[in-house]
RNA sequence: GGGUAGGUUCCCGAGUGGCCAAAGGGAGCAGACUGUAAAUCUGCCGUCACAGACUUCGAUGGUUCGAAUCCAUCCCUGCCCA
């Protein structure tokens, strides 16, 4: 028989806590369906939701059954867990609109076919909830003072901020999601991120109290740099999934400069690599940690945007930093040549092609001496393009040693 | 409902009539050093066609030559009491 999954997700990094084990393990020798929550509070997903979607991988490949929970209900209140202030609320139609792209994002990663692989949305049960009859079903099975000492409450107890009695349910709704589809599906395992757990705990109790039958959560590792903080923030926010949102060569990038002491993590988080390759990667020492880096940016972009996508970030990578002529994936702005006689400064181009985020800004960076014109650094603010410095591959603007975009005049 | 402390730029947090685009720290960006790493040092960090101008300190009105700072009303939050 092939390798337990759990052994697996275990070796790889991504478990963090469990319930009952050795009951699990148990359960998981059978073919299991079990859930993980999305929450669609944007249009996409971004590489937080990536370490979920892989162990959901893992464990399709071992024969289980994942559920992929929209929180189209639940996004309307918003979860207190790992927030120190409350979170926006957002609008039916922004969510329901958001439950519609990442549903889209999502069958890149799981195989939906032969009903392999739901997708379920909790606004399906939850926005039609009756709150009397909610709260005598459910609400009587929740003891308050217990819920306070979850950590998740508790920090925010201790904050100024407080926590209103919109986000104190929130335990309630996930809860009840985990026994709506225990009744529709016979899921029987919650799994999620690390900050979820307290919430998961109640959906296992709630089904263990209620329908007597074994219920499981199973939590992963956050993906955190080695001092702590949380991967996946750039310079234009979170490192998203939709090559719209991210390019696949910014995405590329990001893992290319990843920490030497989170190479080894990555590479067993967020590729199929096997472990012995990952094993072998992460132990170079030096310089060479480049060749893992290099392997981990490309193995993963390959998974969110597709081989020929990684193989064109790898190589505009090379070229560029290899000093060498242009590559292909390259980010790239066209304008026209009205534009170019309109306002052709340097400044303007770089906020036009977001290198940088207003014309104060491009000033500033051009004061400091952060920005080159095909490798010619710019010292004056009000410098200037000219149609001659477009070359049959355009004008290649540079901020600081490794953004670069290219400008191509139509 | 009563009392009380507050709401400042991405975050934390100073500022209580002009010297305030607003101390300090964090985050971020850039420069040097490097390995497209980390650490360290330095600069920047509201907007603008930028030696000047414009918009910001919960909201709206007011006092004043001048308001983040004073007054009024309102909104929001914490804590204590009910």
């Amino acid at each position: 028989m092939a390798e337990h999954v759990l052994d697996i997700l275990r070796e790889r990094g991504f478990l963090a806590q469990m319930t009952f084990e050795d009951e699990l393990y148990e359960q998981l020798k059978n073919p299991t369906t079990f859930y993980v929550g999305f929450d669609p509070t944007a249009d996409s997903l971004h590489i937080g939701h990536y370490i979920p979607i892989m162990a959901m991988a893992h464990m399709q490949k071992a024969g289980h059954r994942p559920i992929a929970l929209m929180g189209g209900g639940t996004a309307m209140i918003g979860d207190p867990s790992g927030k120190t202030d409350m979170r926006k609320m957002m609008t039916i139609e922004t969510i329901d609109s958001n439950v519609a792209h990442i549903r889209e994002q999502m069958s890149r990663f799981l195989d939906f076919s032969e009903g392999k692989a739901i997708i379920a949305n909790n606004a399906d049960w939850l926005r039609h909830l009756n709150f009397i009859d909610f709260m005598r079903e459910i609400g009587s099975m929740f003891s308050v003072n217990k819920m306070l000492t979850a950590e998740c409450y508790k920090a925010r107890m201790a904050t100024d901020n407080g926590l209103s009695f919109l986000e104190f349910t929130y335990m309630l709704m996930q809860s009840y999601d985990f026994l709506e589809l225990f009744k529709r599906y016979g899921c029987r395992l919650q799994m999620g991120g690390n900050d979820q757990w307290s919430n998961m705990l109640g959906g296992a109790d709630l089904i263990r109290r209620k329908e007597q039958t074994g219920a499981f959560a199973c939590t992963f590792q956050l993906l955190l740099t080695h001092d702590g903080r949380k991967m996946g923030k750039t310079e234009k926010g979170a490192l998203w999934l939709d090559p719209a949102k991210t390019s696949p060569y910014d995405f590329y990038q990001y893992w290319r400069n990843v920490d030497d002491a989170d190479v080894g993590k990555c590479l067993g988080l967020l590729t199929f690599l096997p472990m012995d390759e990952v094993r072998r990667l992460s132990a170079l020492q030096g310089s060479e940690i480049n060749e893992a880096k290099k392997v981990l940016a490309f193995e993963v972009t390959k998974l969110v945007h597709g081989e020929e996508e990684a193989t064109k970030a790898a190589e505009a990578a090379a070229a560029l930093f290899g000093g060498a002529a242009m590559g292909g994936s390259i980010p790239t702005t066209e304008i026209t040549r009205e534009d170019l006689a309109k306002d052709a400064r340097v400044t303007t181009m770089l906020t036009l092609c977001k290198l940088t985020k207003s014309n104060s800004d491009a000033r500033r960076l051009v004061q400091g001496g952060g920005v080159s014109v095909n490798d010619q650094k710019i010292a004056d603010v009000n410098a200037v393009l000219t149609e001659d410095m477009f070359g049959e591959e355009g004008v290649m603007l540079k901020s600081g040693k490794k953004k670069f975009h290219r400008l191509i005049l139509k």
